[in-house]
DNA sequence: CCTAATGATTCACG
DNA sequence: CGTGAATCATTAGG
């Protein structure tokens, strides 16, 4: 970096010799008349256009106005003007036409879309609901993020909507000051109004173009914000008690056949005030980690299942409440399912300890009191100890259902975690 | 801090 | 499309 300047001292002598410009040194050795000539050249130049400058500003001022004033003035700008339109502005209409630009709609129609543009307030959080709602419909218990989600959006909304102003201000100004501008202008040299026009309308869509990198930014913000809104989603919050005994209640139930209807799945969603989806989400991980680890939710399993034993024998006992989790779907489908296939425990069943609920059951209870009783059966018949009730009952929660899965054997890998801890684990309350 | 639990997501399949 | 399976990412508990 410092070379350059080292460079031109050492060289000083030799490398300004020859320049032209400069006077002081001349005495370079072999040019000596000749540069004599030129500087005398030079000095003329130079007085000359001192003289010019010093001269009359006023009486080029005064020929301008002269002109200005002709009378065939505008007859020439006419003709002027006209020449003009037909070659540089021909010229340059003809690249001027330009396809309503596509990406710009796009940008218009996602702003809308997410109610940063478009009508006031109401509009951005009826958007934001919206888009909320589209967005899995979880809108039951993030209010928090939800509410926060909201405000950045409404802040994004807002500076979009001063900078647009503050660039319609500007545009207008300046468009204004141009036009001006050009009207003064019109009166020293030809200026059309189609040539104004013009220029008005390249100065729009300068602006436009400008705004259009507002609008992008302001779509980039929105995604980012977005995405983090669709994160904050996914960080996800364990269900409340009460919910996840409200499934897990569902889930035993009917441990024959898991698989809640739709009208059951919003039931539940609506007595755990969780989405469907996510009562979809919990059944689907809790069968695949029920069936993989089957002794894992012994416990759990026989709890609740000697709750809703229970419960369905007081329900039947007073025969008219209807409070037992079970659905249409139970009775139906599972319930043939189910008799197709494990008929047999059903009857062995039925025989051993149904007696005292069969009179009373109703067909609705039938499917899930089975499932129920199974369980209790299993857990008060062979409950010698953990080992031997684990390894009872891992086939019998599924096979003997013929139902939900292909029997992958699970028994190996339950009993090495479960089998020699005894089955107690926590109380898992 | 580590680990298990758990809700959500993703991908393949029928 | 609903599921199963694997996986991710966060939470809760030690």
């Amino acid at each position: 970096m410092d070379e350059q300047p080292r460079m031109m001292h050492s060289h000083a002598g030799v490398g300004m010799a020859g320049h032209p410009g400069l006077p002081q040194h001349m005495q370079e050795g072999t040019g000596g008349a000749d540069g004599d000539g030129r500087k005398q050249d030079i000095g003329d130049i130079l007085q000359q256009i001192m003289t010019i400058t010093d001269q009359s500003l006023d009486e080029a001022q005064a020929r301008k106005h002269a002109l200005n004033c002709h009378r065939m003035k505008p007859a020439l700008f006419n003709v002027l003007c006209e020449i003009k339109e037909k070659t540089v502005l021909s010229i340059r209409g003809a690249q001027e036409e330009e396809p309503p630009d596509a990406q710009l709609m796009r940008l218009d129609n996602m702003l809308l879309a997410e109610g940063v543009s478009g009508p006031e307030k109401g509009g951005g959080s009826a958007a934001a609901a919206a888009a909320a709602a589209a967005s899995g419909g979880a809108g039951a218990d993030n209010s928090a993020e939800h509410s926060d989600y909201r405000a950045k959006l409404s802040q994004i909304r807002q500076i979009y909507h001063t900078e647009l102003e503050k660039y319609e201000q500007a545009c207008n100004e300046f468009t204004t000051h141009v036009m001006n501008l050009l009207r003064e202008q019109s009166r020293t040299r030809p200026i059309s109004p189609k040539e104004i026009e013009r220029m008005v309308s390249i100065i729009h869509r300068k602006f436009s173009s400008i705004q259009m990198q507002l609008k992008q930014s302001t779509c980039e913000a929105v995604m980012i914000l977005r995405s983090r809104f669709l994160d904050a989603r996914r960080k996800r919050r364990n269900f409340n008690k009460q919910a996840t005994e409200i499934l897990n209640e569902y889930f035993y139930s009917h441990l024959s056949n898991p698989y809640p209807s739709e009208e059951a799945k919003e039931e539940l969603a609506k007595k755990c005030s969780i989405t469907v989806s996510q009562v979809s989400n919990w059944f689907g991980n809790k069968r695949i980690r029920y069936k993989k680890n089957i002794g894992k939710f012994q416990e759990e399993a026989n709890m609740y299942a000697a709750r809703t034993a229970v419960n369905a024998a007081n329900v039947s006992a007073h025969g008219s409440q209807a409070n037992s989790p079970s659905t249409p779907n139970s009775a139906g489908s599972a319930g043939s399912f189910n008799m197709s296939n494990s008929g047999d425990l059903f009857m062995s069943v039925q025989s051993m300890n149904g007696d005292s609920y069969q009179g009373a059951q109703v067909g609705a209870n039938v499917q899930s009191q089975v499932d129920t009783l199974r369980h209790v059966i299993s857990q008060t018949g062979g409950y010698s100890d953990g080992l031997t009730a684990n390894q009872m009952y891992s086939p019998q929660g599924i096979n003997a259902n013929g139902g939900w899965q292909d029997a992958t054997t699970p028994s190996s890998v339950t009993s090495p975690t479960e089998g020699p801890g005894s089955v107690h684990s926590d109380t898992s309350n």
